[in-house]
RNA sequence: GGGCGACUAGCUCAGUUGGUUCAGAGCACUUGGUUUACACCCAAGGGGUCAGGGGUUCGAAUCCCUUGUCGCCCA
C-alpha cells in the first residue's frame, strides 16, 4: 500500500461522508432489532452553525454512532424549526430594504415573501452538520411548518381547546414594542439597568396639600386611575377617602388603601397604573379602578398622552420630565437600579399591556410530566442537578400565553362570525368551523365569507413541543407503524436555556397525547464560552466560524476538542488549542497506520517480548473497554474520550507499539503483525463514534471492505475476560523501565548504548516482562542477583533494587545522601502508619480491607528501609 | 429579596456511600533528546494548607455550621 506520511482531513472527510450517504447508512425503517432514536434540537430554519450547535450535535452524532455499532437501529430525525418571532424580524428586516414596509402587504402576501426567505436560506445549517459528520436520517428531515407538521398542531389546539384547556383571556402579557408582538414570560430576560427614581407631587383635591409619589415612569402619570396608601401608615392617615390630582392632565383619582404598599420604599405613596404594570393591575381589579391605556402598539402615546402623542415613551420620559421640573412638581430624583424585561429576540424593552390573548391552562397538564421527572425517574436529566430547577418551575407553572401577533407560524384556527368578545368557534378547517357556527348561532345562513380568522399566529414552542411526536406522524395518525417503533424516544441532547422553553413542554405533551414519555435521558448541554467565560456571541465577535475550524482542525479535530471539555451540564470553555489537541490525536493515529504499514511481514519466530506485550494490551484494552462503557452510562464523553486518547497514545503507541516496533530495516513476524492490526481495529471501532472519518479511511484502507463491512456499520468489540495480574506486572515493568530511563537521562546515556543490568528481586516480581524491559531499556544484560552489585548506580521499585554498573568513577557521597534522604523519608512514611495502626478504635472501627491495607503499607515500608540500609552498608 | 449550584495544580476539570497510592487527569510549564511512525514527536520532571474559619469523627477534598467570592434561575 501506497500511503501518504501526512493525512489529508479535507478530502478524506468529503469522501467518506459521500459514500456513507450513497450506501444510506445512515437510513432507518423499522424492523427486528431494537432501535435508538434521537430527534435534534431543530435549530432555526435560517440559522447559521455556531458553537453551540456544534457542541450540541457531536454529542447526538457520538451516541448515535455509538449505538450503530451496537447493532440497535439508529435512527437521528434531524429538521429545523421556523422560529416565529426571529424568522418573521428578519424577513421584515430584508422587505425595508427593499423599500417595503410590512403593513403595506396582506397576509398572503407576506407569507409568501417568508417562505421564499425560507427557501432561500432554510436548510443551510443543515448543510453544515453534514460538514461535521453528522449521521442523520436525512430523508426524514422535517421542518416545523410542514404541511403535516402544521396540520398536528392545529389539530392538537382544536383538542385542547375542546378539552377546555386552552381560553381567551384579556390579560397583562409581555408586549415586545419592536416586534409588536406579546412574549411568554420565558422570551423575557430581565437585566439590571441604572435608572432614575423621579420623585412627584401630587394635590390632594380641595386642599393645598400635596402628597409626594416616587416612580421610574414619569410618562405613565396618563394611565393612573389612583393614589395607593398603606393603611397602616400613621403618616397618611389623614388622607382616606379624599382624592389626588394628577399633575398636567388633571385627572381627579381617588386615594385607596392596600396592605400591598411597601412603607419602606420611596415615599410610601404609589401611583397605580393598572393598564402598564402588572402589580398595579392586581390593585386595580381589587379596587375596580378604571384602566387606561396610554400607548400604540409601538410605545409611542396615543390621545391620553396629551401632546405627547405619537412620540416615543422613552423620548416622552425626558421631555415630560423636563415640564414636570419647570412646574415645580418634580421634586428630585434619585439614582435607582430596577431590573427591566427586555427582548429576547429584539432586546426592546418590554411594555406590560393589557390585550385579548390564547392561554393554555398548564397546572394540570405539568402533573405528569412532574412525576415523570421527579418521582418515577421516568425521564433522567444529565446532570441531575437541573432537577431541582425543574421542580421550581413546574411546580410554579403558569398560564401558557400561546398567541402571537405574527404571521409567520400556524394561523390560529379560531373563526370569528360577530364582533362579540365569545362570537367564535374553534375547528381544524373553516368548512368545520362554519358548521359549528351555524349550530352555535342557530342561523344556518351564515356563509364561509361571514368567517373571519384570527389574525394571531401561534407560539413556535406549540408546534416544537410536539416535535418527537409530529416527525413520527403521531398526532395525526397515533397508531402507526413508526411512531409505535420510535416513540419514546432515547435521548434528547439540548442546552439547559431551554429546559422550560421546550424539554419540560415537550414531556407535558407526550404524557397527554401518547400517556408516554418523549424520551428517557436528557443530556443538558453547557453553554459554550471563551476562554475569558465570556458568552460566545455574534456581537462580541468572539465566536469562532464553526466551518473555518473544520477547515483547519479536521471535523474529528473539532468534534474531539469540544468533547474533551464539556462533562453534561458544565458550560464549556472553548480554546482552539483543544481542537489541536484533537487533530493531534488523529495524526497520531495516522501516523501508527504509517509505520504499521512499513513492516515487511514475514514468517519468523515471534519475540517473546512481543507476545507478552500483546497478552497484555488486550487485558488493557479490555479493562478501557469497561471504563468506557461506563462513562457512557453516565453521559461522561469527555471522559470517555480522554480514556481512549490516553489508550491511544500512551498504552498503543508508546508502549505497545514501541516493544513490537522491529529493528530498523528489520521484519517483523506474521504473527505479531495479525494480532497489532486485529487490536488497531478494536481501537478504530471505539474511537469511530468521536472521530468517524480519520477511522473510516484507515479501516477500509487496512483491507478492501464491501459497503456492507464498513466501520460506521461494524460491530463494537467484545468484552472478554481481563487478566488483572498481567495488568499490574506490566505497570510494575513500567516503573523498572522509567528507572533506567532516569538514569540514562542523569548519567547522559544515550539510548543506542546498551548498559548493563542487575536486580536483587527482593519482591519476588515474576519475570513475565524481563524480555520488555530489555527492549525498552536497551539492556545488554538482565542479571539476578543476590547481593548488592558494587560501582554501579542504584534506584529502587517497591523493595527491588536495580543496578547498572558504570564505567569510572560513582559519586559515592551523592549516592549517600540520596540514599540518607530516601531512608528517612520512608521511615516517617511507616511513622505514620504505625500510629495509625497503633490506634485501637482506628483498627476496631475502620473496615477490614482499610486496615489489611495499612498493615500492607507497613510491611512494604519496612521492606523497603531494610533494602536502603543495607545499600547504604555497602557504600560505607 | 427568594431559590439552586459552584469554589481542588498556571488553565480546564475528575475525585462515586468519609478509608486502597502521604490528593488525580489533560493541557500548559521546566529539562534532555533530529532513536529511520509522528517535533502535531519522545523521555524525564516540577507544581495543590482541596476558598477562609469552626465543628463531627480513630480518620474529612468528601458530612454539618459559618464567612467570602462567583455563576444561574425566579421575583
Amino acid at each position: 500500500m501506497d500511503i501518504p506520511l501526512k493525512y489529508n482531513a479535507l478530502s478524506v472527510e468529503n469522501k467518506w461522508y459521500d459514500y456513507w450517504m450513497e450506501h444510506k447508512y445512515f437510513h432507518s425503517t423499522p424492523d427486528d432489532r431494537e432501535p435508538y432514536t434521537i430527534v435534534i434540537p431543530p435549530p432555526n430554519v435560517t440559522g447559521i452553525l455556531h458553537m453551540g450547535h456544534m457542541l450540541n450535535n457531536t454529542i447526538q452524532d457520538v451516541l448515535i454512532r455509538r449505538a450503530r455499532l451496537l447493532g440497535k437501529n439508529a435512527c437521528w430525525v434531524p429538521g429545523t424549526d421556523h422560529a416565529s418571532i426571529a424568522t418573521e424580524a428578519k424577513v421584515v428586516a430584508k422587505l425595508k430594504a427593499q423599500g417595503i414596509d410590512k403593513n403595506d402587504l396582506t397576509r398572503e402576501e407576506f407569507l409568501e415573501h417568508a417562505w421564499e426567505w425560507t427557501e432561500e436560506y432554510g436548510g443551510v445549517i443543515l448543510e453544515q452538520l453534514k460538514k461535521l459528520g453528522c449521521s442523520c436520517d436525512w430523508d426524514r428531515t422535517k421542518f416545523t411548518m410542514d404541511d403535516d407538521m402544521s396540520e398536528s398542531v392545529i389539530k392538537v389546539f382544536v383538542d385542547l381547546y375542546s378539552k377546555g384547556l386552552i381560553y381567551r383571556g384579556y390579560r397583562m402579557v409581555n408586549w415586545d414594542p419592536e416586534a409588536k408582538t406579546t412574549l411568554s414570560d420565558e422570551e423575557v430576560i430581565h437585566v439590571e439597568k441604572q435608572g432614575l427614581l423621579y420623585y412627584l407631587e401630587y394635590k390632594v383635591e380641595g386642599s393645598d396639600e400635596k402628597l409626594t409619589i416616587a416612580t421610574t415612569r414619569p410618562e405613565t402619570i396618563f394611565g393612573d386611575t389612583a393614589i395607593c396608601i398603606n393603611p397602616n401608615d400613621e403618616r397618611f392617615t389623614h388622607l382616606k377617602g379624599k382624592k389626588a390630582i394628577v399633575p398636567i392632565c388633571g385627572r381627579v383619582i381617588p386615594i385607596i388603601e392596600d396592605e400591598y404598599v411597601d412603607v419602606e420604599f420611596g415615599t410610601g405613596c404609589l401611583k397605580v397604573t393598572p393598564a402598564h404594570d402588572e402589580n398595579d393591575k392586581v390593585l386595580g381589579d381589587k379596587h375596580q379602578l378604571e384602566v387606561i391605556d396610554i400607548f400604540n402598539e409601538d410605545a409611542s402615546l396615543n390621545s391620553f398622552g396629551m401632546h405627547y402623542e405619537g412620540q416615543d415613551r422613552f423620548v416622552v420620559r425626558k421631555a415630560i420630565t423636563k415640564e414636570l421640573e419647570e412646574a415645580g412638581i418634580l421634586v428630585k430624583t434619585e439614582n435607582h437600579i430596577n431590573k427591566v424585561g427586555t427582548s429576547e429576540r429584539t432586546k426592546a424593552v418590554i411594555e406590560p399591556r393589557l390585550s385579548d390573548q390564547w392561554f393554555l391552562k398548564m397546572e394540570d397538564l405539568a402533573k405528569p410530566a412532574i412525576d415523570a421527572v421527579l418521582k418515577t425517574g421516568d425521564v433522567k436529566l444529565f446532570p441531575k442537578k437541573f432537577e431541582n430547577t425543574y421542580r421550581h418551575w413546574m411546580e410554579n407553572i403558569r398560564d401558557w400565553n400561546i398567541s402571537r401577533q405574527l404571521l409567520w407560524g400556524q394561523q390560529i384556527p379560531a373563526y370569528f362570525y360577530g364582533d362579540g368578545k365569545e362570537d367564535f368557534v374553534v375547528a381544524e378547517t373553516i368548512e368545520a368551523a362554519l358548521k359549528l357556527a351555524q349550530e352555535k348561532t342557530n342561523n344556518s345562513a351564515l356563509k364561509l365569507e361571514d368567517l373571519k380568522q384570527d389574525t394571531d399566529a401561534l407560539d413556535t414552542w406549540f408546534s416544537s413541543w410536539l416535535w418527537p411526536m409530529s416527525v413520527f406522524d403521531g398526532i395525526r395518525n397515533p397508531e402507526n407503524e413508526e411512531i409505535k417503533y420510535y416513540y419514546p424516544t432515547n435521548d434528547l441532547v439540548t442546552g439547559p436555556d431551554i429546559l422550560f422553553f421546550w424539554v419540560a413542554r415537550m414531556i407535558v405533551a407526550g404524557y397527554e397525547y401518547r400517556d408516554e414519555k418523549p424520551f428517557e435521558n436528557v443530556y443538558l448541554t453547557g453553554l459554550v464560552r471563551d476562554k475569558q467565560r465570556r458568552k460566545m456571541s455574534k456581537s462580541l465577535g468572539n465566536s469562532p466560524d464553526a466551518l473555518k475550524l473544520i477547515e483547519d482542525y479536521s471535523a474529528d479535530g473539532v468534534r474531539v476538542g469540544l468533547l474533551l471539555s464539556s462533562a453534561a451540564g458544565n458550560d464549556l470553555m472553548f480554546d482552539e488549542a483543544l481542537c489541536q489537541q484533537g487533530k493531534s490525536l488523529g495524526n497520531k493515529i495516522w501516523s501508527a497506520f504509517y509505520l504499521t504499514n512499513l513492516w515487511e511481514v514475514v514468517d519468523i519466530e515471534q519475540p517473546q517480548s512481543s507476545k507478552i506485550a500483546l497478552e497484555w494490551f488486550e487485558s488493557k484494552f479490555q479493562k478501557v473497554l469497561l471504563e468506557i462503557e461506563d462513562h457512557f452510562s453516565k453521559y461522561r464523553l469527555s471522559d470517555a474520550i480522554m480514556a481512549i486518547y490516553k489508550l491511544i497514545n500512551d498504552d498503543f503507541a508508546s508502549w505497545l507499539l514501541e516493544v513490537v516496533k522491529p529493528a530498523y530495516q528489520q521484519p517483523i513476524d506474521s504473527k505479531t503483525y495479525n494480532a497489532v492490526m486485529a487490536i488497531f481495529e478494536d481501537i478504530l471501532k471505539v474511537a469511530h463514534p468521536f472521530m468517524p472519518f480519520i477511522t473510516e479511511e484507515i479501516w477500509q484502507t487496512i483491507s478492501d471492505r464491501t459497503p456492507e463491512e464498513a466501520l460506521i456499520v461494524s460491530k463494537w468489540p467484545e468484552a472478554k475476560p481481563i487478566n488483572e495480574t498481567l495488568i499490574s506486572e506490566f505497570e510494575f515493568a513500567s516503573e523498572v523501565i522509567s528507572g533506567v530511563r532516569n538514569i540514562r537521562k542523569q548519567k547522559n546515556i544515550a539510548f543506542k548504548d546498551a548498559i548493563g543490568f542487575s536486580v536483587v528481586n527482593n519482591e519476588s516480581v515474576n519475570t513475565t516482562f524481563d524480555a520488555v524491559i530489555s527492549k525498552l531499556g536497551n539492556l545488554e544484560s538482565f542479571e539476578y542477583v543476590t547481593e548488592a552489585v558494587e560501582g554501579a548506580l542504584t534506584y529502587r521499585v517497591k523493595s527491588n533494587e536495580y543496578f547498572i554498573p558504570m564505567e569510572g568513577s560513582i559519586d559515592i557521597e551523592a549516592e549517600i545522601e540520596k540514599l540518607t534522604e530516601e531512608l528517612k523519608y520512608t521511615e516517617g512514611f511507616l511513622k505514620s502508619v504505625q500510629k495509625k495502626l497503633s490506634n485501637e478504635r482506628f483498627v476496631a472501627g475502620a473496615p477490614e480491607q482499610v486496615v489489611a491495607s495499612e498493615k500492607k503499607k507497613e510491611a512494604d515500608a519496612l521492606a523497603k528501609i531494610e533494602t536502603i540500609k543495607a545499600s547504604l552498608a555497602s557504600l560505607k
